[in-house]
DNA sequence: CTTTGCAGAGTGAATACTCACTAACTTCTC
DNA sequence: GAGAAGTTAGTGAGTATTCACTCTGCAAAG
């Protein structure tokens, strides 16, 4: 499907991530790009095809590190209830550590723009809302969590709460303790959720 | 503090919605507008010092009229539990008749631009988590509501299920029953604060 | 001698906004 | 009540700027 990334590559969509954290979405230009990689306008289109096609790559590179974080987070030998928590713990921290990539996921713009650019986040939510979907649901079998409200609700509830707190860590500039801050609503909810 | 809005102003942010609709943020343009209202772009400015005065006149009224609609909501006689949800009940009804105010409410891109329109934003934000915050207190207090969890994060929690609403059924083109689906998740949260 | 990686100049489309001007109206003055 | 003066709401042409993207040419590497 996908040829190997250039290291060109890799370095232009380092750059990307810097300016989007510098100038957000709409200083993510061509002109500014090229300035970050010392370099000319054109010399972009040697290496990419057009400017969706940085963004694509941007955020597919996000989905796929995602997948494969959460993936080795989970384990089946803890609770759902860990498992969940553990999933938040390490989104946060990534988030923390690139929080250039929640300018990209809280952007309207770009889901305004191109169908893959759409289809590449539409792929990462699915992803998310997926795996909660299972630890909920063996949370429930396991009687941890509470049956009176659909798994579906739930993760609403969950992904909600998630993409709020990324978005009032934007508003705060990324200066707030994500970390802190989010796990005490992931902690809340989980409250919320368990049997009693 | 503000003038009357005249006939001319209130007919060009009318035109401003429906362009909203059609086209989005990005379509929201001078001459887009213009073409709607039929007449020149330049007779914009007789009635509006820029673009920004468009949009921060949109949201504004946004503002005001969300206050009073709600304000009128809430009853004194009625439970914090039926408050939220008449309160709720109330925004989806409203947002069903008038979705354009969505496209405003959740554009990054007017956050990213002048000052006061994300001031006028930021009024509506406050205003709702002040009556959540109110209700809340009230059903903690009078025994309804646990106390295990602190307010501002049962707010956190009911907003950002809230505008996760208004996020997919945006997504879904406004095709989604939002009214039925939103209540839906409300009751969900509702009845996750109970105490049992 | 072809490919790669770049520079530089340029293109067309779009954008918010300005300017000089005008036609239609209201209001003031004699 | 007629004409002068001013206001209001419009036009159409034009401005500067920005944007993604292209074309041509050049130098170095293999």
């Amino acid at each position: 499907m996908k040829t190997a990334i250039s290291n060109r590559q890799a370095e232009i969509i380092a750059a990307s991530g810097r300016i989007l954290m510098e100038k957000g979405i709409k200083g993510l230009t061509t002109k500014c790009l090229a300035d970050e990689m010392n370099f000319s306008e054109s010399a972009i289109y040697r290496h990419f095809k057009n400017k969706d096609d940085i963004i694509i790559l941007l955020i597919h590179e996000l989905g796929t590190s995602t997948e494969a974080r959460l993936k080795t987070v989970i384990s089946k030998t803890k609770t759902p209830e860990e498992n969940i928590r553990a999933i938040f713990k390490s989104q946060f921290t990534f988030f923390q550590e690139n929080p250039h990539y929640v300018i990209a996921i809280l952007s309207e713009s770009l889901l305004d723009s191109s169908d893959a650019i759409k289809n590449e986040l539409f792929k990462i939510m699915q992803f998310i809302t997926k795996i909660l979907t299972h630890e909920i649901e063996l949370g429930k079998k396991h009687g941890h969590f509470i049956k009176e409200i659909q798994t579906t609700e739930l993760v609403h509830i969950i992904v909600g709460s998630f993409r709020l707190c990324m978005f009032k860590w934007k508003l705060s500039n990324f200066k707030l303790d994500i970390e802190k801050e989010g796990l005490k609503i992931i902690d809340s909810i989980l409250l919320l959720l368990k049997n009693k």
